[in-house]
DNA sequence: GATCGTTGTCAGGAAACCTTCAGGGACGGC
DNA sequence: GCCGTCCCTGAAGGTTTCCTGACAACGATC
């Protein structure tokens, strides 16, 4: 998956890289990590990453100068920035095309969805389909819409990242932890009903035809995925 | 695309050269960079670039000797040139013809669209479109003029040029720091709240007759398209 | 220097969205 | 069949995001 993508993750804080690492290892990608600047800038020059996972701010340089130091070398290596919010407005001018970024506190589908955007922008040999599929339930990631049966349906943002995790993880069992540790920002302190809230809110949108693709596990969690033929 | 046209982008500020490469690769060219004039004299003599992005202003030689050099081989390479404002005025008698400029700070937008209107001019091998079209909204790039519904319709420079990065991503979700870094200069500081006015502005003089083509995603961007035929 | 079109900022109001809460229904264990 | 737990869903508050009209600054043109 994913042409094992190469990926160097930056960040100073061990839980934040922690977090972003086990995590993009498990959907497939090849990591490593660096605490600074310094380290980043040698491991690049070693490895090649294809991309690279960079907080914006380090203790010893600037996310900025640490990105045009990989770039320096002539090779053009896409970077996805992390920035807090209040950094946004908009420092981001060093952002180059094919470049992204997305503010902290993030979730982790986010993160996800930006890095195989870059990839598919960048790395068109990955060729990873922007077009998931699952009976006749369909969602294209590059425009955001979602069919079921055919019929366009409007979902918030909050739906759509949920029913992206669902049908990236199709067939597999996720618990509403695993759920909320995945689409909603690594901060959020409240209740796990939210889930429950919002696959009530997919359902009504999305599966109030046959066949079913949503079912609940008593005790376990929820799983999408088609009947056997 | 673009028959994989081969640019030389000049310039001696890393920043820029990466903003520009990375845009222009983006956007499907073949892109070489060089960081003074007698690199530049190099690259150009090795590899015939297409057409040379070039800074007026390089550490060790005037733009214009460059340019004078590169010719001297007989060879008729058009060149784009990058200036200050200020520099505009007198020096511009450099230019000959097939040739063109863009003062600094551009926007990534402006750029694209002059090296594609020079590139038009001189190899009219490679037949880029310059009628872009959306369902019944059209662009003609060479006459800079819009229609809706095969009615003319007026733009501002802005809200052409928004229109224009509207089109050329048709389908594709636009976030307001992507349509920001594209549409306006590179240094603009300002509120992102600009491109929701800008937005409005554009909906009111081509979008106001269905079927709508202008969509907003709450808390993710913009998209243009045609609702599914 | 006056005028017009263009541009960027601001602010009010409207709409969409997120989250919580609570009542009732469904399910499993006994 | 009964009970407790888990789950579903409707309602509602508070927040965020977006749209649009008003306005001032700016520059081009005459």
């Amino acid at each position: 998956m994913h042409g094992e993508a190469k990926l160097l993750v930056v960040d100073d804080e061990p839980n934040i890289r922690e977090l972003l690492s086990a995590t993009l290892r498990y959907a497939g990608f090849d990591v490593l990590t660096a605490a600074d600047g310094r380290e980043a800038v040698q491991v690049a020059e070693r490895v090649r990453p294809d991309l690279v996972v960079l907080d914006v701010m380090l203790p010893d340089m600037d996310g900025f100068a640490v990105a045009n130091r990989l770039r320096s070398s002539g090779r053009r290596t896409p970077v996805l920035f992390l920035t807090a919010r209040d950094e946004t407005e908009h420092k981001l001018t060093g952002l180059g095309l094919g470049d992204d970024y997305v503010t902290k506190p993030f979730s982790l589908e986010e993160v996800l969805a930006r890095i195989r955007a870059v990839l598919r922008r960048t790395r068109a040999d990955l060729d990873l389909p922007s077009r998931l599929q699952v009976a006749d339930l369909e969602l294209d990631e590059e425009g955001h819409q979602v069919w079921r049966a055919g019929k366009r349906v409007k979902l918030s943002p909050t739906e759509y990242k949920l029913l992206h995790y669902f049908m990236v993880n199709t067939g597999r069992v996720l618990s509403k932890a695993q759920i909320l540790d995945h689409v909603w920002n690594y901060d959020f302190g409240g209740d796990r009903n939210v889930v429950e809230s919002y696959v009530s809110y997919l359902r009504r949108k999305i599966d109030t035809v046959d066949p079913r693709l949503i079912h609940t596990l008593r005790g376990v969690g929820y799983v999408l995925r088609a009947p056997r033929q």
